[in-house]
DNA sequence: GGGCCTGACTTGAAGCGTCAACCAACTCGG
DNA sequence: CCGAGTTGGTTGACGCTTCAAGTCAGGCCC
């Protein structure tokens, strides 16, 4: 890995392109954060949570998947959902067939809350940056996410 | 802010084009948190002020204008200002003409680690991002980021 | 069909960030 | 000058994420 000590370090162009994406890293996790906090008092992790399963037959879905659909690790899925679950959203039982799995279910508490949070969550969204950016700059925002997750997560490729 | 009950759902594209960018939102930041932790023992924030502070004059520079830079509140970098001090990468005196404002400075100790993580950063932000991208989508990838800071941070539109 | 390994979570402790309160140093009107 | 208000920064408590260890159910091999 530490071959040669020759850096390619960063040209201008670049360095700008990189220092633009970085502070979008770093300010709008918190933005989308903050509405859905104020308006909804829900974390987006805990969003995107909810949405996963209120999108599954059933409105129910095993833990590891979910944790792959929200980006997040299992023990952190885990954390919140004994929250959620404490708050009356959701629901956890062990699966019938196979002991080891947990499904966890959206409560009718929790599918109102989604659906009382989505329009301003999407709204956010919008505003943010859909609305920012006019058609074309929305394909190639998708062209360039597709490849830097190529870049990072270079096993499920599909 | 909820005059009517009409809410401008995502569009298919425009939807995919979002789950992109939340991919990479939830994912990036982790891939370069990691491998700045694994080879140089440092978070990407502290690494941010730390370079913040090299390329000052004086390897200097006071609390709340590193904090803008680092895009961070004045609070956390308080506290990893602090944790930096701790390990002896920078120092923290009061200003001499204005005794409420601490200029931050960086040691030698803490410039060498810096110099140490730099090419390692600098290599994984390219592997990541730079040399995933062809010129004309690192065009696109600034401009986008500038738009989105615009609805972001109206304020300092310069 | 008992021991052993693997898979799917769960838990507890430790670290980091945020928020709200706080303190100290300047400024400025009177 | 002197006291109110403002600015710059620090601190402590609390909540969330991560990491390492633990639990418990299935599969497998003899």
């Amino acid at each position: 890995m530490s071959g040669d000590d020759e850096v390619r370090w960063l040209a201008p162009d670049e360095l700008a392109a990189w220092m633009s994406l970085a502070a979008l890293l770093f300010k709008l996790p918190g933005a989308l954060d903050f509405q859905l906090q104020r308006d909804s008092n829900l974390t987006h992790f805990e969003y995107l949570v909810m949405a996963g399963l209120s999108e599954s037959p059933d409105r129910s879905r095993r833990m590891s998947d979910l944790a792959g659909f929200s980006n997040g690790s299992l023990s952190r899925l885990s954390h919140v959902v004994k929250r959620l679950e404490k708050r009356g959203f959701v629901v956890r039982r062990p699966d019938a067939a196979d002991g080891r799995i947990t499904v966890a279910a959206l409560t009718d508490d929790g599918y109102q809350q989604l659906v009382a949070a989505a329009p301003g969550h999407v709204a956010a969204v919008r505003e943010f940056v859909i609305d920012a950016l006019d058609p074309e700059q929305l394909d190639q925002l998708k062209a360039i996410g597709d490849r830097i997750h190529q870049k990072l997560d270079p096993g499920r490729s599909c």
